[in-house]
DNA sequence: AAGTGGTCTAGACCACCTA
DNA sequence: AGGTGGTCTAGACCACTTT
């Protein structure tokens, strides 16, 4: 592991492709990833100079820039002003796990569907009007409702919604306004902010009937509240998964460094 | 909620303030999204065109299109060519969990111990052959340890790590590689990448005994594969957590504006 | 003093979409 | 055709670190 910046290591490297139609900062963040791949550029190791990077693959300094300024995004690399550009060591805490594959689940609308179970206006009780910051009593709209995929049921919902007498309550547009709106993102929508936490949890009784599975079983649990634009909590509620359908997993590090632009 | 976009809006927000330390590029991003938050520019709207903000800023178009980036890489806007940049609307998938706050346990060292309970060298049985991608009775090294955070056991870790008769197994020194550069990424390492898979599970007796909780509960197992540079599995382990003392939250939308660069 | 990253300019050309 | 975003240039100046 050399610290010193190694211009000659470049010799070999791919270059830029000008006719190419991804563009050349792209190509050569990935260059340089590939690099780190191979080993040539390793862990703690002193990227060439940009000055010497923009000489060598011919390019103006804001491209450089920018390309370094990707695999700083990502996680790569790590600049100090004054002293140069260098490879990050790979950390565990760069790992992050997304609910992405949960919204391609609500977005494919050839196998998913959605159950009402329940929807009445309801008294908050304690708990639901400390978390809605609500007087205890105020109305809201409760909600229970199963999603399925391919008639698998992998999550039970439970939701309280602040009640608005100027807002309609449709059943059919209850389901449109609180998931498939927050899933898909499509139109407009009054919520400003979210909070999502997630919990390892028993699943109880009625939890267990309604996802089909056997007690004793632990799952994945995701409590969200949702803020107003003027920070004011809208909703309140919870998701609980199918523990064997509700993965999550995460990535660190180099690998699968395809075509993609960024990549 | 408008479609066009409305140069207008603009006239009544703040100005970029050449004098201040913190880039052109940040204010103008930090100022498009507290005029977001203030409900100027809603979900769907069509931001004002970048020549109407190089104009309206008295900036250059590198340092408008920089400012924009950034709130797209945000997911806060979406452009699309030859149509303009809007306001994009809040999405649940967005929201990620991130392995961070495990990584500040692991760099406090004040109110932080590891305590191994057992190492030894064994040979690999089916599902650890099956995963390291070694022949069943190849010699691995076993590691169980305990991770303290002031004296309340908050991770349980298991461990099977290839044995490389090059390497030192020293006691010590296998406290160090394994986790702490995980996770503090000093120095360099052989690790290329990882890996990470998160599963909700019940615990055992022997879990729960050292992790000092009563059964029966519900927490976070934490699996993980770590390769070399010629994406060789190098280890396989997973960490049990405490269920109380491990929480992930996240966060969608628009909140905690500050005065961070990049926010 | 020399080298490094960090920012910024004032244009240019292109691809794309809408009218 | 005119507007939009997307990319890129060839420099400039600054702040910082090292020698």
């Amino acid at each position: 592991m050399s610290q010193k910046p190694d211009e000659t290591a470049l010799g070999k490297t791919k270059s830029i492709d000008r006719d190419s139609y991804t563009p050349a900062y792209a190509q050569l963040a990935r260059i340089l990833k590939l690099s780190m791949a191979d080993g040539i550029f390793k862990s703690g190791d002193q990227l060439p100079s940009e000055a010497q990077l923009v000489k060598h693959y011919s390019v103006s300094p804001m491209t450089v820039r920018r390309a370094i300024n990707i695999l700083i995004d990502q996680g790569y690399l790590v600049a100090e002003q004054g002293r140069g550009t260098f490879v990050k060591p790979l950390t565990i805490g760069e790992a992050a796990f997304k609910l992405q594959e949960l919204q391609e689940i609500f977005s494919d609308e050839e196998r998913t569907s959605v159950n009402i179970l329940e929807t009445r206006i309801t008294k908050a009780d304690e708990r639901t009007a400390s978390k809605l910051k609500i007087p205890i009593g105020h109305r809201t709209v409760f909600i229970r409702r199963v999603i399925y995929l391919e008639n698998l049921p992998i999550l039970y919902h439970r939701e309280h919604i602040i009640y608005d007498p100027k807002l309609p309550i449709v059943e059919a547009e209850l389901e449109v306004i609180s998931l498939q709106r927050l899933f898909s993102g499509t139109g407009d929508s009054m919520i400003k902010s979210g909070e999502i936490r997630m919990d390892a949890t028993l699943l109880n009784e009625e939890e267990a009937k309604i996802l089909k599975v056997k007690l004793p079983v632990a799952s994945f649990c995701l409590q969200h509240i949702f803020y107003d634009f003027e920070n004011k909590p809208i909703s309140w509620g919870r998701f609980v998964g199918r523990p064997d359908s509700l993965r999550f997993t995460a990535r660190v590090g180099l690998q699968n460094i395809g075509d993609e632009t960024y990549e």
